[in-house]
RNA sequence: GCCCCCGUAGCCCAAUAGGCAGAGGCAGCAGACUUAAAAUCUGCACAGUGUGGGUUCGAAUCCCACCGGGGGCACCA
């Protein structure tokens, strides 16, 4: 049994300086190093990034014209301060843009900060401190550590989104799609946004006929109002929105959970009618789900943002409602459903409909009594259709969607007491109402084909409802719907036959029937739903949007722009009991009466207006921050278009259709819909206008892993300190143990109450802060998630004390480098190097780099003399990972000028050929003996030398030889018979 | 329930296009240095690739099934 000590706690690498060893690389020496660096670079502007032309051009050296815009996933500034997981990222890029660099790249990347949002609000509300304060003191603590990493941003491009500089061009945007329609026939029917005057002109001139048909002119000025208003790509509705009264505000679809809950804070949510500001981004349903094939973006992204916008291709059909059927039901004779559906050659077998609790036939088509032919169990025991549908929509209406679920799949629904037509067959099918079907979805009705779904099939079973098969399932096939392609069967009328058609053929042909019959068309369907714009908090943007007496949206003139904050009594919005589904939003900003009410000249004379209070959510900073980096200080528009289209315009070098955008942008997988959906749609937008050249904001995106951790529980479930846990290895497996007692091992996150957090500042001191960068980027690759393991830190702080060593005499100090040349076996090594770590750092294989560095190095540090043509090139190749101590070695081995720009090393084909190679001989692909040969050798020369070879011989025995397969030079396999 | 990704030494991870299972690191063991320890250095050992089939001269790699882990979607018509 061993016992040992492999708790987290963190040893210093080395105390003091030892009097054997006074200039040994030790942690003491790191941090000077690095800090004299820091302070370097930042006072030379080393990283400062060049633009073709504006206020961060250098004439006298013009921008390279290659160019690599590089970006992270930018921080929330949390008041807790990072823990070894964060700077993952900002690492990696690192590397990437210190190698570009070096490889002659015009290289931008900076980092600046998400800074609105929830977290400060709600500290703000806890201490009575004004959120911007608090905010600007987590930024300040953030730079702080981030910027003893070492990183090579241009601290010129770094700002925050609450800066009033960056406001004012997020409000401009926000006006630029408040004053923009989306034309769907505008290029070639793919459709563009456009400016909304040029829908105005078009009623104007009469080339848009008005909804009514009455001429422009004649309506009345509200009219005209709402007629545009509904129209703009930011527009207010009275919709169904997601409440939660829990956090006081409204919440987009993709905040809300599965289960119907807040993503933030678990709060239940429901639907309200509510007045709320939406984005039309169902208008680009389309060009995002098409451009996804346009970009380079892992295919579970690409797979995600398809699922989200979920676009369905189908038709909808229109059934009649039967008007013999609707006796006393009111003036709703000539009623249709409009349905729907994906298989509309199914059509033949739909025997039943089904109308989502919330559709307004529901209401309107009920009969007074039950008709002939009702079954008993349709009626849901009511004596009338009316009490039946009532009651039933009231029980939907009172479960929250996470009920509906968890009720689950027992279908349950009612008999409407309406008949309607199916125009395939002509025949009389009954109409439902059921919570199954979605108002949300399509139409909210569709037609129920039990034969081919699921869902129908439960539904008819439990109701008694006919089941035709139109498909005709596999000789096999045992199953319930059947869901498969096959043949058509039962699908016929006088007019039109799809029996014996394939699925596909069948979609067709119905179409067309129904089309010429005029009772439906081929449509397509979206999952996604526009975007819900306003929230009710204090700490985000202001709309640039004032009301007029008649409740009509004005934009703020531009030259107002930004509308800042104004400070407000008490932060947070009324926030209710989490289940007060009937509550109203009450935002902050309506406390403020004296900000409220402006008086604007409008261009009509001075007049009183009231400013909208609700404010942007918190991803409205994101979605655009790409272009601020280009121009972070243009405030005459939002980014210079030359600037723009250098960094990052369309490349048809990198393919045919390229939409430009950011080169590589690294950021977790967490942000796959809700920021990059976002973001894309407005890039869209600012396309659209003619603001950017890029159709898509981010070329590549890399979704790199979590660094995890250990976390330990003790009996009661409490977390103990990771730090303090040893681990116990016996023959009975491991244990864990905290002050004598055995405790749990847990895998997941780092946080502060799993007592598992590990941060930087404690790297940086124990190790420096290249250790810790060599250290995460050699734990595996960068896209895998990995354990966090700090006694493993000191591996990588050895490697880079070995390179100090090779180079700096520890006892001296002096450089120890030899300028006598280096025999063929160390160029040989440092070549094959070279070679390993280019391909490696295009593939973003930094684990794998560094392993072939640490192998050079400990090649290196078996020669008796260091030569100087090893030692140069393997500090440049360190640099891009651990820069601090490659410039103080480049320093002293006699450089004036900094590594970063110095070229990365290049391969000298010569020395990768090797003098002799191994030949593996095998017999029946079974290794039986090693040969060195000439890497020339041929085929034949290979074949009779293993023949020839005693071990094959002995191996073969008996048996006589079928072929022999030859891989020149390096295997040879002889197969016996 | 459906879809996707991943299982290689005690641990983190390598293995161009199917061709010697091991590059690198941690931990372990032995030794050097030390009064001792830490730190450092030198050396050593450790798995046949989750399981079971199949294809192949040859499988970690390709195919099928299962097991285990992670993720996405989930009445979307």
């Amino acid at each position: 049994m061993s016992q040992t000590d492999t708790s987290t706690a963190i040893e210093s690498a080395e105390g003091g300086p030892d009097d054997d060893v006074p200039f040994r690389y030790t942690n003491v020496v790191a941090a000077q190093i690095e800090e004299r660096w820091q302070d370097y670079w930042e006072a030379k502007g080393t990283f400062h990034t060049p633009n073709p032309v504006g206020s961060l051009a250098e004439p006298d050296a013009p921008a390279p014209g290659s160019k690599f815009f590089l970006m992270d996933m930018f921080p929330y500034p949390s008041g807790t301060g990072l823990h070894v997981g964060h700077p993952l990222g900002y690492i990696a890029t690192d590397v990437i843009g210190r190698f570009r660099r070096m490889c002659g790249y015009n290289v931008l990347h900076a980092l600046s900060y998400d800074a609105f949002g929830l977290p400060a609000e709600q500290y703000a509300v806890q201490t009575g401190q004004h959120p911007r304060t608090t905010t600007e003191q987590n930024i300040t603590n953030m730079r702080r550590q981030l910027r003893r990493l070492g990183l090579a941003h241009d601290p010129r491009r770094s700002f925050a989104t609450t800066d009033p500089g960056y406001i004012k061009w997020t409000q401009w945007i926000f006006l630029q799609i408040f004053n923009s329609w989306y034309d769907p026939g505008a290029d070639g029917g793919r459709g563009r946004a456009r400016p909304i005057d040029e829908l105005v002109a078009a009623y104007e001139s009469g080339e848009r006929a008005t909804p009514d048909g009455r001429p422009w002119a004649e309506l009345t000025g509200v009219e005209k109002q709402k007629l545009i208003d509904d129209q703009r790509l930011a527009y207010v509705s009275e919709s169904p929105v997601n409440w939660c009264p829990g956090l006081g505000t409204v919440l987009a679809n993709e905040e809300v959970t599965a289960e119907g809950r807040s993503e933030r804070g678990n709060f239940p949510v429901f639907q309200r009618n509510l007045r709320q500001w939406m984005m039309r981004i169902t208008a680009y349903a389309d060009r995002l789900v098409d451009d996804l094939d346009r970009i380079d973006w892992p295919d579970k992204v690409k797979a995600m943002q398809r699922n989200w916008i979920g676009r369905s291709e189908g038709a909808t059909i229109n059934f009649a409602v039967d008007g013999a059927s609707r006796a006393g039901a009111g003036d709703g004779d000539g009623d249709v459903i409009e349905v729907f559906t994906t298989r509309p050659d199914t059509l033949f077998g739909a025997t039943f409909m089904v109308l989502a609790p919330e559709h307004p036939l529901v209401d309107t088509s009920v009969p007074q009594a039950w008709p002939d032919g009702t079954k008993d169990a349709w009626t849901g025991g009511y004596a009338t259709p009316r009490e039946a549908v009532a009651a039933y929509q009231e029980s939907a209406a009172s479960k929250t969607d996470l009920e509906r679920q968890v009720e689950g799949r027992q279908k349950t629904g009612v008999f409407t007491g309406t008949f309607a037509i199916n125009p395939a067959t002509g025949e009389r099918i009954p109409v439902f109402v059921a919570d199954y079907v979605l108002m949300a979805y399509g139409t909210g009705a569709i037609m129920a084909v039990p034969g081919q779904d699921e869902r129908d099939w439960e539904f008819a079973e439990r109701f008694e409802l006919p089941i035709i098969r139109t498909v005709q399932p596999p000789d096999d096939f045992d199953g319930n719907a059947y869901l498969g392609d096959g043949p058509a069967i039962n699908s016929a009328n006088d007019e039109i036959s799809l029996n014996g058609l394939g699925v596909d053929d069948a979609k067709s042909a119905i179409i067309a029937w129904l089309q010429s019959r005029g009772v439906g068309e081929g449509t397509v369907t979206y999952r996604l739903r526009d975007w819900l714009f306003s929230r009710q908090r204090y700490w985000g943007e202001p709309f640039p949007i004032v009301y007029d007496e008649n409740a009509m949206p004005h934009a703020v003139p531009e030259d107002q722009l930004p509308v800042l904050l104004p400070e407000v009594p008490n932060y947070s919005p009324k926030t209710y009991a989490a289940d007060a589904a009937d509550t109203e939003p009450e935002p902050p900003l309506a406390r403020v009466p004296e900000w409220v009410e402006v008086e604007l000249d409008l261009g009509d004379g001075p007049k009183r207006y009231w400013r909208d209070t609700n404010t942007m959510p918190n991803w409205a900073g994101s979605c655009w921050y790409e272009l601020r980096y280009l121009d972070p200080d243009n405030d005459e528009r939002l980014v210079d278009p030359e600037i723009e289209r250098y960094w990052m315009g369309p490349q048809p070098q990198r393919r045919t259709d390229d939409p430009g955008g950011v080169d590589l942008y690294v950021g977790g997988v967490e942000h796959a819909v809700l920021h990059l959906l976002y973001a894309r749609f407005w890039h869209k937008v600012l396309y659209d206008l003619g603001h950017v050249s890029s159709e898509e904001p981010f070329y590549r995106l890399f979704n790199q892993g979590y660094i995890q951790a250990y976390a330990y529980t003790d009996a009661r479930g409490q977390y103990v300190p990771a730090a303090d846990v040893e681990e116990r290895a016996d023959r009975d497996g491991t244990t864990y143990v905290y002050d004598g007692q055995v405790v749990n091992r847990e895998y997941g996150k780092m946080g502060k109450s799993l007592k598992n957090v590990v941060t930087p500042d404690e790297m940086y001191e124990a190790f420096g802060a290249d250790t810790f960068r060599v250290y995460e980027m050699s734990m595996g690759p960068l896209e895998a998630s990995r354990p966090w393991e700090t006694r493993a830190v000191v591996g990588s702080h050895r490697f880079l004390q070995r390179l100090w060593r090779n180079i700096i005499s520890e006892r001296t100090g002096e450089v120890v480098v030899s300028d006598a040349s280096a025999s063929d076996d160390t160029r040989r090594a440092l070549h094959r190097t070279i070679e390993a770590v280019r391909s490696d750092m295009e593939s973003m294989g930094f684990n794998t780099a560094i392993a072939r560095l640490i192998e050079l190095n400990n090649h290196v540090t078996k020669l008796d003399v260091v030569p100087r043509e090893v030692a140069e090139p393997m500090v440049l190749m360190v640099a891009p990972f651990a820069p601090h101590i490659a410039e103080e070695l480049w320093s002293r081995l006699g450089h004036a000028e900094s590594v970063a720009y110095v070229p990365f090393p290049e391969v000298d084909p010569q020395w990768l050929v090797d003098e002799t190679v191994t030949c593996v001989i095998q017999v029946g692909g079974k290794v039986r003996e090693r040969v060195q040969v000439d890497p020339s050798s041929d085929d034949d020369t290979l074949r009779e030398l293993a023949l020839a070879s005693e071990a094959v011989q002995r191996s073969l025995g008996e048996r006589s030889v079928r072929k022999v397969i030859v891989r020149a030079p390096k295997l040879v396999n002889v197969v016996p018979a």
